[in-house]
DNA sequence: TTGTATGCGTTATCAT
DNA sequence: ATGATAACGCATACAA
């Protein structure tokens, strides 16, 4: 079952040059006469020979290997569609590229502090962290000396890559959508942990409300579950200054409530406009298909890629944060309102 | 950025003892004075030392990784929720084990014949692969002097661990439920690639068909699309003898068809009882909720993570094949028929 | 109880 | 153009 592989000793002796002639010319350094190599390689094919990674790790202290850490585990982030498409890419470029990935899971439940066995061990040359996780796990990944990448995070202070999209400017155009489509009472239901991504797209939010003077009748909600969502929804949808739209922090969140609105009785939207966020691909099987902003997956995972690369083979490049630009996405959750306050903006308007 | 961590030797300077006690007070090795001991741990902690991943592989042949090979890539597999949560369970396990866990893809189209890189370099302490997966490879995959594992899969010849599902048996359950429900003329669809968990549902629908002397109306029909397995049903849903009953190869195809099938106006289980295979999360979100089998998916992953072990620490073992029980889930996508040639089975006629 | 010495497989430096 | 050799960090056999 486990006879030990060939060594570059072997390969050496049936070649019948020495293991610094072997390695040259595996690695293409200093010139080998042609004949030299052909026996090399020759030997090589016959004896099924590759270098071992133990090896060249002690010996070049590279691994080439990137670890890739998940909040809480990685079987969460994989069942979230969003990521499993920003995988596919990293996959694909750091592969190509002619990396292992390590992914392991981190889940602060069981671990504590601890750091992560890969992370302790060395046995990576750099850590791409992504998905929303607590910000003193981020600081205290941050601050092992091994190339670190944010992916689809962030922390505040700022002295690590990172590549994030820009869910701040993303809500600042949804609210003006909804706005211009008559708009002007809405709420924005977000979780109440801490989240990067939720909570810039919130503060998108506010500062369009703001911006627009709607400040009164808008807020951003906490809620825990997304019940809660619909019974805050049912409550302010009545009345005589009702809510008439709502905007939520991802697309799961929205089409849950969609369901569980639609289960009440609630039509959408003609009771109630819902936009989601991240274009999933099931945000076009609802009903009604949901209006929602897309983000550019696979530009995020080949950036991430290019990211931890580009930091591992210069260490000393400055810190480097991507924003990655995201679209609105039209589809019929959201329902253009006959506004008195404001003339109307009709396609023929510009003519 | 990378100041080189402390080695072994810098231990042993800040504990003034030499590097072999460092080692073997690290791996309980040999007894060494409690004094010392605390002297080392306390080094130890001061320099935050761990043990360098590369110099232990190199001196022990160890990794303490295991290599999760999926086919095609890592992204399509965790799409599938139901590998995330065997998934879920090998990651537990192993991690518990102080395993790290490489997941790699292999797309078969880009890498021809190519090993995998960390099988190759011997990154891996062994190799779990999991999916379908064209026949060749998992043979490749075997001959590879590693500790080995198939989960959810096997190869025909059998000089490799696995863990499998009982396919056959619990699609020769489903046929006499289905009988039992007054079905006797029933397809099965599967694809038409090579796939050993397709192969042995199928094979154990023509065995349970066959055995009831069903073989005249009973077929196994291989499709490329869900289309044209639609079509298909269509088709021989109408007419004198018509097919009443379509068992499927997964979940994620019955709820395809049942999709397509109500928008051409089809009703199930009114004109067409369908079945499923996973017990996926959205097999009881599809309308009507679909009987399908359920397939132990812990089990799956713990057991597969015990069996992996067990090869590692001794590869002299005899192969280990090991069967996990499915059971059928019955939900509301198949009907009752009246069927005259046959008594039918009702509770009460037990009594 | 603890230290010395060796070798794991590789790369790189320096001879030849 | 090629070879001898040191060094990487660690675990272990053996010596003290």
């Amino acid at each position: 079952m486990t006879p030990s592989p060939p060594s570059i000793k072997d390969v050496a002796k049936a070649a019948n040059c020495s293991i610094a002639t072997v390695s040259c010319v595996l690695n293409n350094r200093g010139r080998i006469g042609k004949a030299t190599q052909k026996r090399v390689r020759d030997a090589c094919k016959k004896l099924k020979y590759f270098p071992s990674s133990a090896g060249r790790s002690l010996r070049s202290s590279k691994t080439e290997t990137i670890g890739i850490i998940f909040y809480p585990s990685c079987a969460d982030i994989f069942r979230n569609i969003f990521y499993s498409e920003i995988m596919e890419c990293l996959e694909n470029q750091l592969t190509k590229a002619n990396y292992n990935l390590l992914r392991a899971g981190y889940d602060i439940s069981t671990r504590k502090q601890e750091l992560l066995k890969c992370i302790r061990e060395g046995c990576v040359d750099g850590v791409i962290l992504m998905g929303g996780c607590p910000d003193d796990f981020k600081h205290k990944l941050s601050e092992v000396p091994l190339p670190f990448l944010l992916l689809d995070t962030d922390i505040s202070s700022g002295t690590v890559d990172s590549i994030t999209s820009d869910g701040f400017r993303a809500m600042i155009d949804m609210v003006e959508y909804l706005h211009g489509k008559g708009h002007r009472r809405m709420v924005m239901f977000r979780h109440r942990y801490d989240n990067f991504n939720e909570t810039s797209r919130c503060m998108g939010f506010e500062a369009a409300t703001r911006q627009l003077g709607l400040e009164g009748g808008c807020e951003v909600l906490k809620v825990e579950t997304n019940d809660e969502a619909c019974s805050e929804i049912i409550q302010r949808i009545s009345g005589s200054n009702p809510v008439t739209a709502v905007a939520t922090v991802n697309d799961d969140m929205a089409a849950d409530i969609l369901r569980k609105l639609l289960a009440k009785g609630i039509r959408v939207p003609e009771q109630v406009s819902i936009t989601g966020y991240d274009d999933t691909e099931f945000s076009h099987d609802t009903h009604p298909p949901l209006t929602t902003v897309g983000i550019d997956r696979k530009t995020m995972g080949a950036e991430g890629a290019k990211a931890i690369l580009r930091r591992i083979n210069d260490p000393s490049l400055p810190i480097h944060k991507l924003t990655i630009a995201s679209e609105l996405v039209e589809r019929e959750s959201v329902r253009e309102l006959v506004d008195p306050d404001k003339p109307r903006f009709h396609e023929n308007t510009q003519c």
